[in-house]
DNA sequence: TTCTGAAATGACACCGGTGTCATACCAAGA
DNA sequence: TCTTGGTATGACACCGGTGTCATTTCAGAA
């Protein structure tokens, strides 16, 4: 491979002035550019950015760790898929920044983290970022002094700087448009009760509800979704689940899943127990999972959880760290917008009032 | 940051020294090396790998390029989920064979590739991977000489090794896999008929009906799915395409898809038509793609699209180009297994007979 | 005790760029 | 014609490792 001698050699001018017409930090000559460059195209050259670290100490290289890639290490599912629009976004926005983006996987093992950020050292990263496979605490091994380090839909103890969802917010959202539409009565099937985001969203649920000014029934509330990665026996628990929301009285108008996989399932047993989607009962997800929301049929309203804008959000965190401005130092909350399909039927206010009355004996204007 | 020389200055001996402890090449003495050792602890000294690609050449990097993680720039979703699964593949085996993975994205802009391999070269990437979107031929920019590149998930006119998926075989051992279940009237409802694997699964199709004595019926094959990328008229495509095959004399017993996510619009559509699944039509998909696949209610038969396999054969392949190896020329087809789930019945044999009867006149034994 | 040769260690140049400073060049003003 | 001062270019060291070769050390044999 050619170098930068090779190419003064061939223009006839000194590896100084090579640098130059590349860099174009200082002017050249308009003559010798020229030379310069036809040389550099004859030989297609091509800088050596190892060379260039050296003397520089920017290697534009910024490293990644997930452990969303395979969070299934041996079959041909990636669990987290929709964590990697966070991998896609951060790629994006370092590029338009001139930087290279080094990926590496925990493959599931926490503990080998240090190794790969011992990697990423070697090669000696403006900056690291790390993607949790969901919203959750994590602790990652001491970072060497100086190490510049974003996490992404994850936070820790030692205040890192980080971006997650706002899963309340989202799920406010979601809830206030369905009572907009007239539900009253709004069952949340969600997910296992030990994560952060169940703890949010519930909290979410629960603040529209309040703003809208129906009473909180926490019998309409029930975890439906485990990490026990057994489809039948996942999909045995969120039967039992819609089994009791729906034969209590006043039994929900709409339910609300934690995620838009468990929607799809509640599509098949809803069926089987003969209530027809939005019909006889509309159904709400979480995520906008796309691939899912859209291809159901009905198609899903969900709300959108969001991974790209927290890519995004992270990268430039990043970048701001890289340039040595200061960042916030709270966690960035990002949300994402509530996507209206067909899942989801107006109920007339009637039919409402009949509920409310029915259920709690009171009654709404 | 330390460097060697902070290293050698603090344990009282050569760079040189430090760095044969470090690489193991050279027999180092034992009190030596243990003040080496310790120093390097104190320290948290991390050699630069920027330093020792200038001497050695080598920089521990391989390049990927995809289009697959943002085939819909503006949206949240990313097309090609399953394709990223490649990625990961790849990018564990090069992690155990000592190498780092650079991603960079086309974001859909094939022209961007020259620039991307171009920053590739300029960290002296060791190989290059292209992972194509879906099994297709692709025209890439000329390399430098010298540059080790194979492409997964597709092909090109240079004969640049790559790495396919056996669409052909698979597609026939699922046939196969129905036929064996009793069905003889079996439905292709395929993809889009201007893409590769179309024309090579209708082979595989077409092989598994011939081993089986069966005649092909050109009216049960019809491309039902194209990259129109609006919800609602794919399924409008798929809903005349499952009306067209239904309404036939002899109808089909089963339907393969193109792909899971045609299956899944399907499991709706057919609900929609009062047909029950598997009871009264069995449905296979195409990919294994688990999300749906195990999700679905029935659970979904399909064959898996061999993403992982290929990720981890393309990164053989590019392994064995690194150190020098011949590989072979001819595109390495892989394959992947049917996943036998709950979307299709076995039919008795007299109900085929019956439906050979009716619709050809002939008796099968 | 002296010699011998393998083992251990060090000196030094080099990889391919860039930062720093010196120098050559050239047009304008005295 | 001789300064003057800005522009264009070059010389050289240096970034942090490693390859090459020379030198030192020391155990075991003569």
């Amino acid at each position: 491979m050619a170098t930068i001698y090779d190419v003064a050699k061939a223009a006839g001018v000194s590896p100084k002035t090579v640098s130059r017409v590349i860099n174009g930090d200082t002017p050249v000559g308009k003559t010798t550019r020229a030379k310069v460059e036809a040389a550099i195209a004859a030989m297609g050259y091509v800088p050596s950015l190892a060379a260039r670290t050296m003397r520089s100490n920017r290697s534009g290289l910024v490293g990644l760790i997930t452990g969303a890639i395979s969070l299934a290490p041996d079959s041909s599912e990636a669990g987290g898929l929709p964590d990697l629009i966070i991998v896609q976004r951060v790629q994006r926005v370092l590029e338009d920044n001139g930087l290279s983006l080094l990926i590496a996987d925990t493959g599931g093992k926490q503990e080998r983290v240090a190794d790969l950020m011992r990697t990423f050292t070697e090669h000696r990263v403006e900056g690291m970022l790390y993607v949790g496979d969901y919203h959750k605490r994590v602790t990652l091994p001491p970072v060497p002094e100086g190490t510049r380090l974003v996490l992404a839909n994850c936070y820790d103890d030692a205040g890192t700087p980080c971006v997650l969802p706002h899963d309340r917010l989202c799920q406010k959202m979601l809830v206030e448009a369905l009572i907009a539409k007239g539900h009253r009565r709004i069952a949340y099937l969600s997910l296992s009760d030990d994560i952060d985001a169940t703890r949010l969203r519930t909290a979410g649920y629960r603040d529209a509800l309040e703003a809208a000014g129906i009473v909180f029934d926490p019998a309409l509330v029930i975890p439906a979704d485990t990490r026990m990665n057994d489809p039948q026996a996942e999909a045995q628990l969120l039967w039992d689940a819609i089994e009791r929301v729906m034969s209590q009285p006043g039994r929900p108008t709409a339910i609300c899943f934690g995620n838009d996989r468990s929607a799809l399932r509640a599509y098949g047993i809803l069926r089987a127990r003969g209530l027809q989607v939005p019909e006889d009962i509309s159904v709400a997800g979480f995520d906008n999972h796309r691939l899912i929301a859209e291809t159901l049929y009905p198609q899903l309203t969900t709300v959108e959880l969001p991974y790209a804008a927290m890519g995004v959000r992270a990268a430039h965190m990043l970048l701001s760290l890289i340039k040595g401005d200061d960042i916030p130092q709270q966690p960035q909350l990002v949300s994402g917008p509530v996507c209206w399909r067909d899942s989801v039927l107006p109920r007339p206010a009637s039919v409402n009032n009949i509920t409310d009355i029915a259920s709690r004996g009171r009654k709404t204007s």
